[in-house]
DNA sequence: TTCTAAATAAGAATTATTATCTTTAAGTAA
DNA sequence: TTACTTAAAGATAATAATTCTTATTTAGAA
């Protein structure tokens, strides 16, 4: 994604372009491996030594809200952000911190499927995501 | 669960039998709803007032790593717990802190059966939760 | 160019969780 | 039953992540 089509995007949501927004929505996705705030923080340091840790946490939550990044949490980290791209689903390492998103359409098409025809009572499902746990082979 | 049985399953993972640990225990499972520690602790002090937060979250996370409770949690909120039974997906809801369990044999299957036939490259599956996110409708 | 609301910086405050250190008690064996 | 050993609990300090507050700055509209 470019920086344009990143201020575009911002504009879309009707959010002030702002040289921090653009740094912190550019650090998020070119960092892949769904980064921490402290992630974050650190890569944008270098272009942006003066921003500031509370907008770094604000402006990933505004994101959030508008929907140009996801919340990503297992059960043992802290919180980190992903660009929203298509649906995916997450691999986490069972021994370490690691975590790799897993597109598989063919899958998606198959749950769904399952789900429109067996509702789950009481409850209207609007997104399905796996927690695939697991080890890395080297 | 009886309390007894609480007892039994701490002698057996080699625990020592402490009135903290088997309050501590009984209290995720009699409290549903994934209790954060906090809520444990709330509940809990009614009966022993006296108790620590710190041991409190020492004796969830022991009990974690005996595998007597696991840990959950969505994007939004802190930790919580669950007392392991079978194998089962959760319902989060996009309004509230509700989660609650869900419970398919069937659809575990299906998953089972599309994993043992198309392989993750790379990657070892272990275990596969779903996380379904939607609005319980009251 | 000026104006205004929204965004940022700086740092204090809060919250959840973990660590430390002392005291207590569970389980074992005499 | 009693005494012993060691793990567990209690109290509280420390840490880490995140949120809040307030003054200052700036993006975008007029």
């Amino acid at each position: 994604m470019t920086t344009n089509n990143i201020i575009e995007q911002l504009k879309q949501k009707g959010l002030k372009v702002t040289p921090q927004r653009v740094a912190i929505y550019e650090a998020v996705i070119k960092l892949k491996k769904h980064p921490t705030a402290e992630k974050v923080i650190e890569y944008i340091k270098k272009n942006h030594p003066n921003i500031s840790v509370g907008t770094v946490y604000k402006v990933l939550e505004s994101l959030v809200e508008n929907q140009l990044l996801k919340k990503v949490k297992n059960e043992k980290d802290v919180m980190r952000y992903d660009a929203i791209t298509q649906h995916h689903h997450h691999l986490y390492c069972t021994d370490s911190e690691r975590i790799e998103d897993f597109e598989d359409r063919e899958l998606d098409r198959m749950i769904q499927e399952y789900f429109s025809r067996k509702k789950i009572k009481g409850f209207k499902v609007k997104e399905i995501t796996l927690q695939i746990t697991g080890e890395f082979k080297n």
